[in-house]
DNA sequence: CCGAAGACCTGCTGGC
DNA sequence: TGCCAGCAGGTCTTCG
């Protein structure tokens, strides 16, 4: 379920959970994918504290006592749970001084880590902080298909498939537009959907989970009504054309082929 | 620089 | 009803 609004509301919802909290111990279920480098893990996380939750593009940084952090990421089907039963998909549980943290995934996309610094990442400004101008200036300087900067997360960190699509049907943009022939102007649409999608996903996610610590984001995630993701041959919101489906950059492409010729 | 293709995995669904 | 190709919210590497 990650994209940056399902991180951002993992992290809402299970940080408070964890800050304060103290680890006892881990266990690292094989076959060691999401965590490649069990023995790190196991031997600095037990005994520290959680100090902080916190999360850049779709990246999870937990702050650790003694310097210590845990890079995790979702991939495609990671969850995060606090508290709950082991399922045949944990893969890491962390024992905690008061319940348990659970990091599930049936496909092991995601990763689950163990860094004595922050680790560094080829990764751009997040979407929710970059500012208008540089995010418009660094796009018309590229010359790349739209559909594929967005997913760039050294561009822009955050963005995954359905915002991708949601942040181009609402700013008028063909997913193959190149982003160097952009106005200013067009450029600035851009910039707005994706603050505008990202934040009211965002507080979907966040006001439907609120104080409920074994959630994951999922519940927010399903309010969420796409205009062209995964809409195949339904007509368009806005002028009724069926919604295209292309392939670009071999992501599943949703598109109307009406409103979108930017 | 760019894009295409394949790899990494399991699980659901849509069409026959 | 049952089966299987195709597809899935992400990223990484290799190759042309």
């Amino acid at each position: 379920l990650p994209e940056l609004p399902e991180v951002e509301t993992v992290v809402r919802t299970v940080g408070p959970f964890l800050r304060g909290r103290r680890i006892e111990s881990v266990e690292v279920y094989p076959p060691f994918l999401v965590c490649r480098d069990p023995d790190t893990l196991r031997q600095h996380a037990p005994g520290r504290t959680i100090l902080e939750v916190r999360r850049n593009a779709k990246h999870i940084l937990v702050e650790l006592s003694g310097g210590w952090h845990l890079g995790i990421h979702l991939g495609m089907t990671g969850r995060l749970l606090a508290g709950g039963q082991t399922t045949p998909h944990t893969r890491v549980l962390f024992v905690l001084d008061r319940g348990l943290l659970l990091y599930d995934d049936p496909r092991m996309f995601g990763r689950v880590e163990a860094w004595e610094a922050e680790p560094l990442r080829r990764l751009g400004p997040d979407a929710m902080a970059v500012l208008e101008d540089e995010f418009v200036a660094r796009m018309r300087a590229r010359r790349k298909r739209m559909k594929s900067l967005l997913l760039d997360q050294a561009f822009v960190g955050g963005i995954g498939n359905i915002y991708a699509d949601e942040i181009l049907y609402w700013s008028g943009v063909h997913p193959r537009a190149l982003s160097c022939r952009l106005s200013e102007k067009r450029a600035r649409l851009v910039y707005g959907a994706m603050k505008r999608i990202l934040g009211e996903a965002i507080d979907s996610g966040g006001s439907s989970v609120s104080d409920y610590v074994d959630a994951t984001g999922q519940t927010g995630w399903f309010q969420i009504q796409h205009r062209v993701y995964r809409r195949t041959g339904e007509p368009c919101g806005t002028c009724g054309t069926p919604i295209r489906r292309i392939l670009e950059g071999q992501r599943g492409t949703h598109y109307c082929p009406k409103c979108q010729r930017v």
